[in-house]
DNA sequence: ATATATTAAGACCTTTTTATCTTTTATATA
DNA sequence: TATATAAAAGATAAAAAGGTCTTAATATAT
């Protein structure tokens, strides 16, 4: 019931792609990572296989980048995850059970369950473009910046 | 936001020990880590951990092995969590944010907080044989054994 | 055409987590 | 008191996750 490291990352970027960049404004890996920091090899790395799963799209060479066409637009935030992560591990009982249903329940089943429900309604229900404006609108700041290591640098 | 894998299996062997062990009823790791399917030297490293922590308690030699005294007893599955992961794991942003509150939450802020509150809540609540004396009238089998597995083998 | 900017690909490294093994120490009991 | 049994301690290993680097491919602008 968690998402990976890399997950966050592709997530963040790519709402980050959302907002920022278009086909005519193409958005290259070292700037998002800048921007949100994250470590630039590794976005690369993530980047390539949203590519590959067709969730954003990139183009090569000068103002080349990355940036999202319509029919991405359309992929929703829960595509993002299953191309990383996949989907078994944000399915995994929260205390590790490996039959834990309804009918066999761990202590935490009947707790889990609906905030499962209702963070996988919120990361289908709307689609990346959708996700992203709702964020946009709220004023809200997305980055994994550190103010208090930003103070001892 | 989530346990680790040692936090899990520690987290069920301590109800483990909860349902069957007593001060004259000491079980062997051995024991433990076959019925619910652990790998043995690693509960081992762990119970070394909670025994540190106060959490459990052991003796070694004939007869010896782990179990709770009254005052383990009164500890909460928090309390567990807390000794083998931490606190911080279970507290991050569930998207990574490193500032992640009400005045700047992330997009699923208000959907996780209910839900940390609560799971942390049904962590905190009871105490450990409280805990374990639910799970045991409700007649649930606390297992990381996986029937399909055993199927190959 | 050529130079340049950028992604693609894949090898490689590091850290953390998970797991194992071996030796030492304590203790019950025969 | 000797022996067997079980945990404690600590060294080591394996796997997974996270992160870096180098080179190749390719699109674009000039």
């Amino acid at each position: 019931m968690m998402l990976s490291r890399a997950s966050k990352y592709a997530i963040l970027s790519t709402l980050y792609l959302a907002e920022h960049a278009s086909e005519n404004r193409k958005i290259s890996v070292k700037v998002i990572a800048e921007s949100i920091d994250v470590p630039s090899p590794f976005l690369a790395k993530l980047f390539q296989q949203l590519v590959k799963g067709k969730i954003i799209s990139s183009t090569k060479g000068p103002n080349g980048g990355f940036y999202l066409t319509k029919k991405n637009q359309k992929k929703n935030v829960l595509d993002i995850i299953e191309n990383i992560d996949g989907l078994n591990r944000i399915n995994e009982c929260f205390l590790g059970l490996s039959e834990c249903d309804g009918t066999n329940p761990c202590p935490v089943h009947f707790i889990v369950e609906p905030f499962k429900n209702s963070i996988l309604g919120k990361f289908r229900d709307k689609n990346i473009m959708e996700f992203s404006q709702e964020i946009v609108s709220k004023g809200r700041k997305l980055t994994i910046k550190d103010i208090s290591t930003e103070i001892n640098s």
